[in-house]
DNA sequence: CGTATCCTTGATTCGCTTCAACATTAGTGG
DNA sequence: CCACTAATGTTGAAGCGAATCAAGGATACG
């Protein structure tokens, strides 16, 4: 672990407008007039260094945070050490929402690699979206979108087995790179083989058989973090057919 | 207090001020003056019988819904035929944010028992919370709850063993029964085996086995849908010493 | 009162975890 | 730049927890 780094805000007026992950942040679908609006709302950037936390459990709530740059993951902790990853999160993505509910934070969001992210005053996007109709409903849609999206973690986690998991975890990220304009075949994992088995409900022992055993059968080529998709439709095919175990 | 009380014929037309069901559903926390203007919000009532559906995935997105009586499970489908329970959702929770995002369903809504919703056109719902900001502050943390508590599933999912499972899903159900008036240790169950052992990813003959031991061990007792939990500190010692298997 | 549904229990199988050893990469300081 | 060490990843062998298969019993329902 390393030292504590005082937490940098450069003073850098941040700009939606001028943002060019418009597409895949919060003011997605928004007229140009509305995300003008949009600019008094975001404040400071700041950034975070791999390993540091953005927020941590218990922290209270007053902002939530569209990544500009990097990735995270966020976790949950239980009283006796054991962890979970509830998910990661790259560009464009909204941090933060989990501590609405109770004005405190319930999970830890953790850079995995240097990061940069805007900060959205809690209490100034609640005002705005009274004022700008369009960024109510994205705003809505974004948190309707995390709540389907831990619905099909949890369709994972209950039915499937460790192949598919992985599996599932892998179009994912591809598709995820894809809408940031990169390869859907050729990417660089952020996370350890511990933090994908935590977040897919399996033993990092586990994961590394899985991608041996992908590699063996010419569905991907693995180099550590470095992922090669050779087969994507045997990818696919893997979690269509009914092979889950419950 | 109070207030005059409208004489509505039939029920039809839904009233939040009056409803007993506050303290548990979208209105809590808001002022005697925002809550009359709910009253604008909530349309009719719809009854749905057991086993019916209030919505299927894929239906468009109109409307959210406050369970005014009974209560339903939510679950998603996969190509295969294998489906995940999601959610088991009481009187006074809501139902359907999980369309917003795509203005589709993306889940069904199914009632284990008769029961009783309160329709809430999203449309209106959007308009009204513009103007009044508790209610646009309230539904809010309804969404983050629900983000919150869909953690938690995944927590169990993904690192807890069967017992634990079941043990962290009676002590949910015991408080969840205690905060709508019930006993908390004396309630009766509404969903089957098979359901409960879907929503805690595991086979019903498993979710039977563990009902057995809690039985022998003296933890609680059970005769079929019937609970009584007898000793609850030792289900809570279950959940924190760390006994996981992952 | 008969039938379908739901639940319980036992025996066996299987997939993942656990434990262990080793390989590889990344990070650090001389 | 290389030596050293910690962190991360891979692979094998053995054990265990939950799934599967199977049979019978209880309950609700028309």
């Amino acid at each position: 672990m390393k030292a504590a780094v005082p937490i940098t805000v450069n003073g850098l007026k941040a700009s939606c407008s001028q943002c060019n992950l418009v597409e895949l942040c919060l003011p997605f679908g928004m007229s140009e007039h509305d995300l003008d609006r949009l600019d008094e709302l975001v404040g400071a950037r700041r950034k975070i260094k791999r390993q540091q936390s953005l927020y941590r459990a218990g922290d209270t709530f007053e902002a939530i945070y569209a990544i500009r740059a990097g990735s995270f993951k966020t976790d949950v902790l239980l009283e006796d050490g054991r962890d979970q990853v509830t998910g990661f999160q790259m560009t464009g993505e909204i941090l933060g929402l989990d501590g609405i509910s109770t004005e405190s934070h319930s999970c830890n969001a953790i850079a995995l690699e240097d990061s940069e992210v805007c900060v959205i005053p809690y209490a100034k996007l609640e005002e705005l979206s009274r004022e700008v109709e369009g960024l109510q409903h994205q705003f809505h849609k974004v948190m309707s979108r995390e709540i389907v999206r831990d619905h099909g973690v949890m369709m994972l986690l209950g039915s499937m087995r460790a192949e598919e998991r992985l599996a599932a975890f892998l179009l994912n990220m591809s598709q995820r790179f894809t809408a940031r304009g990169f390869s859907p075949a050729e990417f660089h994992l952020r996370m350890t083989r511990d933090e994908i088995g935590s977040y897919l409900g399996l033993k990092l022992e586990t994961v590394s058989r899985a991608f041996s055993r992908f590699q063996e059968e010419g569905l991907v080529s693995v180099q550590q973090k470095h992922i090669r998709i050779l087969n994507a439709a045997s990818l696919k095919r893997l979690l269509q057919h009914q092979s889950g175990n419950r």
